[in-house]
RNA sequence: GGGCGGUUAGCUCAGUUGGUCAGAGCGCCUCGUUUACACCGAGGAAGUCACUGGUUCGAGUCCAGUACCGCCCACCA
């Protein structure tokens, strides 16, 4: 039992602490969490919801826009768990390969030690202590963000059950020849010393140079003219080295006569061809380019297409090999200044201007991309991405928010094979072996295999290859590696394919497509049905949060701040699908104020109960008999608020979710429902049994509004429930109680609605004349009212709730216009509505009342002159015979009743001004 | 070079299928010790919904174009 359990009402401050304290651990031991957990509460048949989440990288601890990513899956989750279904929401860890290897390098780095200096056995163990920390600290974060995760399935991308997903996806890919191994130009990090995908290149601008470098024609004879050139024009000279040819555009009449002929590459003495290739652009630079297929995606391409040899000039390391002569060993700029210089005193170098061009960064360690030659594996994309697009074309997956489609479709129409070899030691190794005659052998078994498949060699002469996945390769089996993928278990068939994919658009190509991919190539189906993207969490000025500008919100400091519940709130209030939000301190602020509204919300009406009440008694409900227009207008909006957020979170629209809550508690609960209940509450002249239906509307509401309100404020609501009192088939936890069912609708109540509506608008009216004309708030005045029946019986059902908002008495409600003119005598303040109109009189026992009724005149003036326009545009409307004509009828009505009631406001007023 | 998103009150943003949609919060101004809440209550001021055309009886809401801002994709030396 904790403290909440067992005092009679809450604690009088909201101290999100102390509120949060305990409740997690609360739904641990009532076994909520798993779909099949004890106290789970799924109905049986019920279509199992299941949530996927981006398993974070084990590098560290979790930032805000984790707390999101999980925020909004726990949304789901909650609703879903209320909503009776079976909820899986497995948790699991990325080991994220070069991430993490980025992040130990620089820890490493710090104590003196490096990758080479540790070797890769060492190295490994140093990363699993690691990740062994790192791993502790997500999951207590985790909790703390109260993510409703079914802990006993934490899965990690390195455990042997992805291990072996992995073996297994990777042999099938290669025996249904989806995989191969080639060398073709990749993307070499030399400071991660391992290639990287496309995805991982960043093109970042930079001002380089663009040279001028005079190539010598020579003859066929092996002289080399001193005054025959070609000039071509580089970002890149150092890369002459690895020229294999110039090429010119076919229509260039500047080269007609080089066409063919041969030059010579300094430095290397290569003698090659002048090429003609329609790549080549007559109005860049000097319109002739060398061409280096071993460095360069474009010249790879046209060396292929002209069938050049290819030459690799640099080495792992970043610095010049062997192939480049007198240059080899040294780094490439260096590299670059001595050719330059050289070529200056050749007087090859005949030009240099500033050049505004993009350089290939790599996304983890910033260090410049050089494409190289490599022998790597590569999965075919075309068939997989084929597949995905189906799914998505036929509406078997839905993307959301829906524009996110055409970048969707675009990326896997235009898609380039997946290079997945990675020279990195943190990761799933290869499992391909290779026998001294370049046999290939790829097994799953974890053993490798017996022998050569090809060639029948020993094992003992096989060599495993020594580069493990892209990272990625192991995210995008998650849906289905984590239910026990390659075997055919239960889990896999109950929870696969999964309900919901829900992750930040950021990673959409990384991760999103990848799973399709995967998924429906060894599974048969996609994955998911709905991928829902969120957007990113920028700081408050726009800004990307990162560690080096300082702008990052720690959620943790968030939470011990505000509490977790506001840190939720804020996060999903106000913001939609796809779009990125501002996280600005009043946002934060603002949801901190609602959590603490809600809170002395639930204490006013805890605290409220009737005497006749007994304090343990079970929730009943109110005794319809007993029931007045406040009452009855309560459940109403309560019901309206309920259907309003069911139809918001079925759109996926969790912001506008959270905005109807928000105003339906803090705008129609508190500002009118409890200030309406308070005068029925504290009327002793009423029966105890109208009392007590006040009290458990007022407690039914409440009620209806935590269930609403729970998924996305689950400590604060969970408390406030503990301490309420529940009806007899409601559980011990809110998390698994029920959601507002379909009986909640039938408490919508228009004539209810319309009564209170109008005591509302008199409410508020006569509190604004009473503003306007400076009247002591503390002042009791008295008024006189008369109204169509409608209005006069509202006023005469609510007459003492009028009374005590307005602070009026006493209050004369006329049944005759006549008699109203006559007890007033046109002195007073004027307050006019649609349908009744009343004059607040003796406004002042002191003051002049001359001067106050003067001011309530130019008040009076302001309200003709506007609702004088609003009526003379509303008379044009009807006047407009197409408008009559061609809209719909009820628009048409609407108009007209509304123009009616215009005339009558204006008519009055009017009146009340005839000096 | 292609594509996408944004541009609504001083600030941060909502506005579902075109018809009380011109809104909310914060900020600002005036009041307020009414027994849930000053992390509050009551009242108020404030926007030609980026711009230009078009469709329509009617357009922040649909179409076309323009201007800024942001993002994504792309082999231009």
């Amino acid at each position: 039992m904790t403290e909440a359990q067992e005092a009679p009402g809450l604690p009088r401050a909201y101290d999100p602490a102390v509120v949060e304290n305990g409740i997690y651990e609360r739904w641990l031991a009532a076994d909520v969490f798993a779909p099949d957990g004890a106290g789970n509460r799924a109905r049986p048949g019920a279509e199992p919801f299941v949530i996927i989440q981006p398993p974070p990288n084990v590098t560290g601890a979790l930032h805000v826009g984790h707390a999101f990513t999980a925020d909004m899956e726990d949304v789901m989750v909650r609703h879903a768990r209320m909503n009776g279904r079976p909820t899986l929401w497995l948790p699991g860890l990325d080991h994220a390969s070069i991430a993490a290897q980025v992040v130990l390098d620089r820890i490493l780095d710090g104590e003196g030690e490096s990758r080479a200096s540790l070797g890769r056995e060492r190295y490994l163990e140093r990363m699993w202590a690691f990740v062994n920390t790192t791993r502790e600290t997500i999951i207590r974060q985790s909790r703390r963000f109260g993510s409703s995760l079914d802990w006993d399935r934490l899965r990690f991308t390195m455990d042997e059950t992805s291990s072996k997903a992995v073996r297994t996806a990777f042999a099938r890919l290669y025996t249904d020849g989806l995989a191969y191994r080639t060398e073709a130009l990749a993307n070499w990090c030399a400071g991660c010393q391992t290639t990287v995908s496309d995805l991982e290149v960043v093109p970042t601008p930079e001002t380089g140079t663009l040279w001028t470098i005079r190539y010598h024609v020579v003859e066929s004879d092996g002289t080399v003219r001193p005054d025959r050139w070609i000039e071509i024009a580089t970002t890149r000279p150092e890369t002459l080295l690895g020229d294999v040819a110039v090429a010119v555009h076919p229509n260039d009449p500047r080269y007609r006569d080089l066409l063919g002929v041969n030059v010579l590459i300094p430095f290397v003495e290569r003698v090659v061809p002048v090429i003609n290739d329609p790549v080549v652009r007559l109005d860049f630079g000097t319109g002739a380019v060398k061409i280096t297929p071993a460095h360069d995606p474009e010249d790879y391409a046209t060396g292929r297409r002209h069938d050049l040899p290819m030459i690799n000039v640099f080495d792992d390391a970043g610095r010049i090999n062997e192939n480049g002569n007198g240059y080899a060993g040294l780094g490439l700029a260096e590299a670059r200044r001595r050719i330059l210089a050289e070529l200056e005193v050749r007087g090859d170098l005949v030009g240099a201007v500033p050049h505004e061009m993009l350089i290939g960064r790599c996304q983890r360690s910033n260090d410049v991309i050089e494409p190289r030659l490599k022998t790597q594996w590569f999965i075919r994309t075309k068939p997989l991405a084929e597949r995905a697009l189906e799914a998505t074309r036929s509406g078997r997956t839905m993307i959301l928010p829906e524009h996110f489609e055409k970048v969707w479709e675009h990326w896997l129409t235009e898609i380039r094979d997946w290079n997945v070899s990675r020279q990195l030691w943190w990761g799933h190794r290869i499992p391909a072996w290779y026998c001294p005659d370049g046999h290939i052998t790829v097994t799953a078994d974890p053993a490798g295999p017996s022998a050569c498949e090809t060639c029948q060699r020993p094992v003992a002469t096989l060599r495993q290859d020594d580069d493990i996945f892209d990272t990625w390769f192991s995210s995008g089996l998650w849906p289905f590696s984590t239910l026990g993928w390659p075997d055919d278990t239960d889990d896999l068939r109950r929870y696969y394919p999964n309900s919901v994919l829900e992750t930040g658009y950021d990673i959409i190509f990384f991760w999103v497509a990848r799973m399709m991919m995967l998924g429906i190539h060894f599974t048969g189906q996609a994955p998911f049905h709905t991928v829902y993207l969120h957007g990113m969490v920028r700081d408050a000025i726009g800004k990307k949060m990162s560690k080096t500008t300082g702008n990052v919100v720690d959620p943790l400091e968030a939470i011990d701040e505000i509490g977790a519940d506001a840190l939720r709130f804020a996060l999903v209030n106000g913001t939609s699908a796809g779009n990125d939000q501002k996280l600005a301190a009043e946002r934060l602020e603002s949801a901190r104020n609602f959590g603490n509204k809600l809170w002395n919300a639930a204490r006013f009406v805890l605290g409220a109960r009737p005497a006749t009440i007994a304090r343990d008694g079970a929730r009943v409900a109110p005794d319809p008999d007993e029931l007045g227009p406040a009452e009855r207008w309560i459940r109403s909006r309560t019901a309206a608020t309920t259907a309003a957020v069911n139809r918001a979170i079925a759109d996926y629209a969790f912001g506008e979710a959270t905005r109807i809550l928000y105003d339906a508690v803090w705008s129609e609960l508190c500002d009118w429902g409890l200030e309406l209940a308070k005068v029925r509450l504290t009327d002793t002249s009423l029966s105890s049994a109208a009392r007590e239906a006040t009290w458990w509307t007022l407690v039914e509401a409440l009620d209806t509004n935590l269930r609403l309100l729970h998924p996305f404020m689950p400590f604060l609501t969970e408390a406030i429930w503990t301490a309420t009192p529940h009806g007899l088939d409601d559980p011990e936890l809110l998390i698994v109680a029920d959601w507002p069912g379909p009986d909640v609708a039938t408490r919508r109540d228009e004539a209810a609605e319309t009564e209170v509506g109008v005591v509302i608008d008199l409410v508020r009216g006569i509190r604004n004349a009473r503003s306007e004309a400076h009247v002591e708030p503390s002042t009791w005045l008295p008024v006189d009212l008369v109204g169509d029946p409608a209005a006069a019986g509202a006023a005469e059902a609510l007459r003492p709730a009028l009374e005590r908002l307005a602070r009026i008495r006493p209050l004369t409600i006329h049944s005759t216009r006549a008699a109203f003119l006559a007890a007033t005598g046109g002195a007073g303040l004027s307050v006019i509505g649609s349908g009744w109109e009343a004059v607040v009189g003796r406004v002042s026992a002191e003051a002049a009342d001359a001067d106050l009724i003067a001011l309530d005149r130019q008040r009076l003036e302001r309200e003709l002159q506007t609702t004088r326009g609003l009526l003379a545009a509303a008379r044009a409307r009807l006047a407009n015979e197409a408008f009559v004509g061609k809209a719909p009828a009820p628009v048409v009505e609407g108009a007209r009743v509304r123009t009616a009631e215009l005339a009558d406001q204006v008519a009055r007023l009017e009146e009340r001004l005839k000096p």
